[in-house]
DNA sequence: GGAACACTTAGCCTTATGGCACAGTATTCG
DNA sequence: CGAATACTGTGCCATAAGGCTAAGTGTTCC
């Protein structure tokens, strides 16, 4: 449970950010270089290498260097994890709603 | 598009913190208060006040007072952005999918 | 009324985050 | 070889985040 905790952590602080899930997007149409993405983004280079060495860190793309550039792809599988999440939310509420509505029954067999 | 990014930022940044992503998974299972909340955490009372008004303020939970208990109820409609947000990325993907196999069938095509 | 309770407010502290500039390294191109 | 390119590394800075203590405020209970 830590350890899934720890791996969550850092998926959600790495989506948490609008420049990193900016990102995220655009390499969901396929890899591209650092220097394209930079681009793209009101921000110097060294700045906008934080947000990708976070992404990498945490999973959520992998980097590839050839010659001088750098190219990230996405990591499409990780995102699964913000899916278990919030799957495992429901299963919660649904359990809740379950108990609520045997409840509910209980109380009108009770009244008969 | 700007207006929708600030929602989903807050979101995120609220599920970002594994003590508010507990808060959350605790409030799956019925409306609970402050007090009872915090009992659960090793932090002192203000502390975990910070947390609940991050979330109560990015949507994810809504609170009442009633003479001096305060209780906090989950709202789960708000996680709904995550899986809007997710959705999309997987548009996004498939998109691509589609048109790199339609790429594939036209080379196919061009060699026959 | 006074004590206990459940927050609430205020202010402080430390660390993390996200940005910058500037200098350096390794490739590529003419 | 030398210039341009594409990062990369270093160090600095301002703000935000997350924690604390101490001192309120408003309710409830005896």
């Amino acid at each position: 449970m830590a350890q899934y905790s720890a791996q969550l952590d850092g998926v959600f602080v790495a989506l948490a950010d609008p420049t990193r899930r900016w990102v995220i997007r655009r390499l969901g149409h396929g890899p591209t270089s650092v220097g394209d993405l930079a681009r793209e983004f009101p921000m110097t280079l060294p700045s906008f290498m934080k947000h990708v060495q976070t992404l990498e860190s945490n999973g959520l793309i992998h980097t590839t260097k050839s010659g001088r550039v750098r190219t990230c792809v996405l990591n499409r599988e990780r995102l699964a994890v913000v899916d278990d999440w919030l799957a495992e939310q429901r299963r919660i509420w649904e359990e809740r709603t379950d108990r609520l509505e045997r409840l509910v029954t209980d109380e009108q067999e009770n009244q008969q």
